[in-house]
DNA sequence: CGCCGGGCTTGATTTAAGTCAAGGGTTGTG
DNA sequence: CACAACCCTTGACTTAAATCAAGCCCGGCG
């Protein structure tokens, strides 16, 4: 492992605190590997053998049921993911595959949960973690729960405006399909909120969007600020 | 506050392995409260003032937004709530009313995070448990996205038979209008729905429920068993 | 340069679930 | 014991979103 990666990887919230002689016995357990697209990494009900980070490249959580799938995350480097299965040491509820070619690094998951248990900066990072990602889920699942598809969309739109190009326009980070599988619908359903929202200060042309009056939009997206 | 109240909480996963001195700490600044039904204790948005504990009763996490409201999740003593918004310091996502009258243990936040951040044995039984918050969440989040209302119904009254009566017939634990709620629908379309599950095994009489057909109605909630 | 092929859009139609409205049953209470 | 209140059910109807079916557009490749 190149110590550039090992460098990032210490420099996630999760790894950020702990000792290093830990840190590093960790990592001497740990490989990075390279991964083509469209490759599933993990199959949910088998059992969560390592902690992933990923470190280049874009991967997909999905659920799968009865032939059917939906998108429940989409992880950017430098990100790890799988550590609520890996500290119960459960099954995953959740698959995952590549968009694009990645690169990943693997951590055994007993060695995490070692760690873990020796490690109480660790032990207290991890927990700060799943807490985010518990909250992050209730976010979602309250967004489907309460809100139409045109305000779930209208909603997704005014975050990525934040995190990326902000009021000048910007450029939806992954497909269109992904995003509809994300916001629970259907890619024609997302294509008819896309034309609704041209009402509510939206503009868009392929995979460029432009906001053109962000308070129309927040009004249609969030009546009162509480939901996140 | 009395001492089997201690001994409960000092039961539950979250206190079980605590050091006694830090337990002791917490539960000095800790104190019972007895509230009335339908009263409202969290309110999302606020800040999260106290861990809460509840120990007699029956709580109910719902969000609302923009005058809906939906039911999270159902919570039955001896249980503790609102962790993840304690350790983080961060904003109710879900306000929590009272079911019923109920007996509630309070502790501060503040005293939670050093306690959290003092003793190891207490950080990793705390990701313990958001870990299992977390992934009880993805689960209700899968069903949401994954299943139609008569698959979901189909899903709870299963777990439903498995914790409580088993096969004899048990009692819907609570009213069927937050069942709704929590499954996602209106009450009058889990009312359709119980209909329509006549057919697959499921006889019900008011909060009556008796799974005449298990087989029937687990290949309609679970074609493969991998969404739980 | 032209011709796939996939992703996206659009229109027509169906369907699951929500809404509205009314009535039945149960429970608690004066 | 009767009445009110609330929960639940049922029926009629509406609606949001899914499905089905073309067609379009754009990038990659022969």
């Amino acid at each position: 492992m190149h110590d550039h990666e090992l460098r990032e990887i210490r420099d996630l919230d999760l790894f950020r605190n702990m000792a290093t002689p830990s840190f590093e016995a960790l990592m001497q357990a740990a490989y990075s590997q390279d991964f083509p697209a469209e490759l599933q990494l993990v199959r949910q009900g088998m059992r969560a053998n390592f902690l992933h980070v990923l470190t280049a490249g874009r991967v997909e959580l999905f659920a799968e049921w009865s032939d059917q799938q939906t998108t429940m995350a989409i992880v950017e480097p430098v990100t790890s993911f799988i550590l609520a299965a890996c500290l119960r040491d459960a099954r995953h509820l959740m698959s995952a595959r590549t968009l694009q070619p990645c690169k990943l690094v693997l951590i055994p998951a007993a060695d995490v949960r070692a760690a873990f248990r020796r490690d109480p900066d660790f032990a207290v990072d991890a927990a700060n973690e799943l807490a985010a990602g518990y909250r992050s889920m209730v976010r979602h699942t309250k967004s489907l729960k309460l809100r139409s598809s045109r305000e779930r969309l209208a909603a997704f739109l005014l975050r990525n405006a934040d995190e990326h190009g902000g009021s000048r326009g910007f450029s939806l980070p992954y497909e269109k399909k992904l995003i509809a599988s994300y916001l629970g619908m259907t890619p024609e359903s997302l294509s008819r909120a896309f034309r609704a929202l041209a009402e509510h200060g939206v503009h868009n042309q392929g995979a460029r969007v432009t906001i053109t009056d962000v308070e129309k939009l927040k009004a249609l997206a969030s009546p009162n600020a509480l939901i996140e």
